[in-house]
RNA sequence: CGGGGUGUAGCGCAGCCUGGUAGCGCACCUGCCUUGGGCGCAGGGGGUCGCAGGUUCGAAUCCUGUCGCCCCGACCA
């Protein structure tokens, strides 16, 4: 491709809204352009490189054994009826009626549609199993978009779905569809991470992500130093300790602490470490009443677990003030699990604290010396605090170390939820009806072009790996308006290579070379050649990498540039 | 959804407090010049100041409403 024919939109100034460094990037280099809120157009330079993302994903999904297929993003509202979640979505999902005034919804996600094709043309496990897959466009209503196409609410998405006549052909299936994407995510030249995760709203039992590593991600994630363990915080357990707990030594003493309510306040004002208090918050339970769940002073309630536990609302809730002050006749934060007038559980970790701090549930006061069991009842403990950085990993490999990571891919075992729902059924080979078993596989594509530039980009720009990069090469000519040998040489070169099916950029603008370079590095292509009557003089180009950081002359041939590419 | 901010040329911003000819840089157009890291000089085009009301002789500027966008938080693939 020539320059000249090509719009390209570089800009030397970074838009004010970009937060994160490849929404400037992309900004920058005219990859994308901003049509609304989470809403971005790709611009022929970007689309190339999320084309290629595509092709390469489905080079895999294709060798993997899933096929093809391609779902309407407007789905009529009865499919999401059927299976419940026309109101659980909520706002997340985009909603609007057609001239009949019948609803429909802009799909968010594919399970209903899959569902309703599956059992139209599903009969019998002989035609299973089977992974359908398609690259599409999804809208999620996020409450708040942002880092451009790394959070949109439009987005490109490779979603699968693949049915079953068992849990372990499922398993199998899962553990297909888990190493296709270390393949994909191998090839798109990325550290990346497998987590264990939590489900979430697509529901089922075993599902893990793939998170590119990265400052920026926005999710957090718990891997062991050593082992193999890795887990999203959300997900990652907690062990109970491996120690009992210490003998009660202390006396239980009330002491004033007037105006220190929080954790930190209390913890400096009588001189004790945050591990040896413990703290109470007040949630409400699953039978409408309130429950006190009981933390280590320097330990973080993990919702998500919380609200798993039977006893607790779910979603999780923080009671109002006003209900903690009518329950313990104390403000919040003064609790203390020494006659505490609800029921209560403990975190493992809190379970095991002696002689420790809390609320004296009176205000301006806390106890100090306090043991379970000898001055308030032995809790009851669950797993229900945060991980924390330096924990022992919970399969007694290593300890924990926290990274950030863009979560580009989620692979699920739904097991029976949707299938049961929209009532999929096949004979088995007794002639009995089964319901089956399904998997769901997301990638984000167009997320994951932003993810790649999170992870590799320098101050100049972009640094694409060949597989993806918009244009393998690009022809830098200096004053190829004035001189002929320079005209003749790059336009033989282009030729050369354009015949050898290599994605060649000419930059034929007649710029001046700091303006050449400039773009080149921006817009990130790996290889660059830079031809001048100074180098043909010596029949030379002149070859960088984008990488390194110094040119080297070559042979002024096509051979030479291509032995490079190779 | 709660809190904060912002809207002036394609982009980045000043002007607003204290009402009186709408400006700067980049980009763009023309000419000359220049050609190894976003050249230089000269000339030029482009804005109903988000929108709607109001106050005023006069509103980008003051007031009211409304919409968009951004940030923080909560929430969530």
């Amino acid at each position: 491709m020539r320059l000249s024919k090509f719009p390209l939109h570089t800009t030397k100034e970074t838009p004010a809204d970009a937060e994160v460094v490849s929404h400037q990037l992309m900004l920058r280099a005219g990859y994308i352009r901003k049509l609304g809120a989470g809403l971005y157009s790709w611009l022929p330079i970007g689309l190339r490189v999320l084309q290629k993302i595509e092709a390469i994903v489905r080079e895999e999904m294709n060798r993997a054994g899933a096929v093809e297929v391609l779902m309407p993003s407007v789905h009529p509202a009865e499919l999401w009826q059927e299976s419940g979640r026309w109101q659980q979505m909520g706002d997340e999902m985009l909603r609007f009626k057609d001239r009949h005034h019948n609803d429909f919804a802009y799909g968010p996600t594919h399970e209903e549609v899959i569902c309703h094709h599956f059992r139209q043309d599903f009969r019998s496990y002989r035609q299973l199993p089977v992974n359908f897959y398609q690259i599409q466009t999804k809208f999620r209503d996020e409450r708040r978009p942002r880092f451009g196409v790394m959070r949109a609410r439009e987005f490109i998405m490779k979603d699968a779905y693949s049915f079953h006549t068992s849990k372990e052909d499922l398993a199998r299936e899962y553990q297909n569809m888990r190493e296709a994407y270390a393949r994909i995510f191998t090839r798109l030249g990325v550290d990346f991470r497998i987590v264990k995760a939590d489900s979430g709203n697509i529901g089922g039992s075993a599902s893990e992500e793939f998170h590119v590593l990265a400052g920026s991600g926005e999710d957090l994630l718990a891997v062991s130093d050593s082992g193999p363990y890795a887990a999203n915080v959300e997900a990652a357990e907690c062990q109970p300790a491996a120690h009992p707990r210490a003998a009660a030594a202390a006396a239980l003493e009330k002491v004033a602490t007037p105006g220190q309510k929080t954790c930190e306040q209390v913890s400096a004002f009588l001189k004790v470490p945050l591990t040896g208090k413990v703290k109470l918050l007040v949630v409400n339970a699953a039978d409408g009443g309130l429950i006190a769940i009981a933390l280590r002073g320097d330990h973080q309630l993990n919702e998500i677990k919380a609200a798993k536990h039977p006893k607790i609302a779910s979603p999780l809730t923080l009671a109002t003030p006003d209900a903690v002050q009518k329950a313990f006749g104390c403000e919040v934060g003064y609790l203390g699990p020494v006659g505490c007038p609800i029921p209560l559980i403990a975190d493992h970790a809190a379970a095991v604290v002696a002689d420790f701090v809390c609320g004296a549930n009176d205000n301006d006061h806390h106890l100090r010396g306090v043991n379970w069991g000898r001055d308030c009842a032995e809790p009851e403990a669950a797993d229900l605090r945060m991980v924390a950085e330096g924990d022992p990993s919970p399969d007694g490999v290593g300890t924990i170390k926290f990274y950030r990571g863009i979560e580009g891919g989620h692979i699920f075992q739904l097991g029976r939820k949707y299938s049961a729902a929209m009532s999929l059924s096949v004979l088995d080979d007794k002639g009995q009806s089964v319901v089956p078993e399904m998997g769901c596989y997301g990638i984000g594509v167009s997320r994951l072009a932003a993810a790649v530039i999170e992870q590799s980009h320098d101050a100049s720009g972009m640094i694409w790996p060949d597989g993806i990069a918009p244009y393998r090469v690009i022809l830098c000519p200096i004053g190829m308006d004035k001189s002929e040998t320079v005209r003749v040489a790059v336009e033989t070169l282009y030729g050369e290579l354009m015949a050898a099916g290599v994605d060649v950029l000419l930059d034929d603008r007649g710029n001046r070379p700091g303006a050449m370079f400039a773009d080149a590095d921006l817009i990130g292509v790996p290889h660059r050649v830079v031809i001048g009557d100074k180098g043909l003089a010596h029949q030379q180009y002149e070859y960088k990498h984008r990488r390194g950081d110094k040119a080297e002359m070559i042979p002024a041939t096509t051979a030479a540039v291509l032995e490079k590419l190779a």
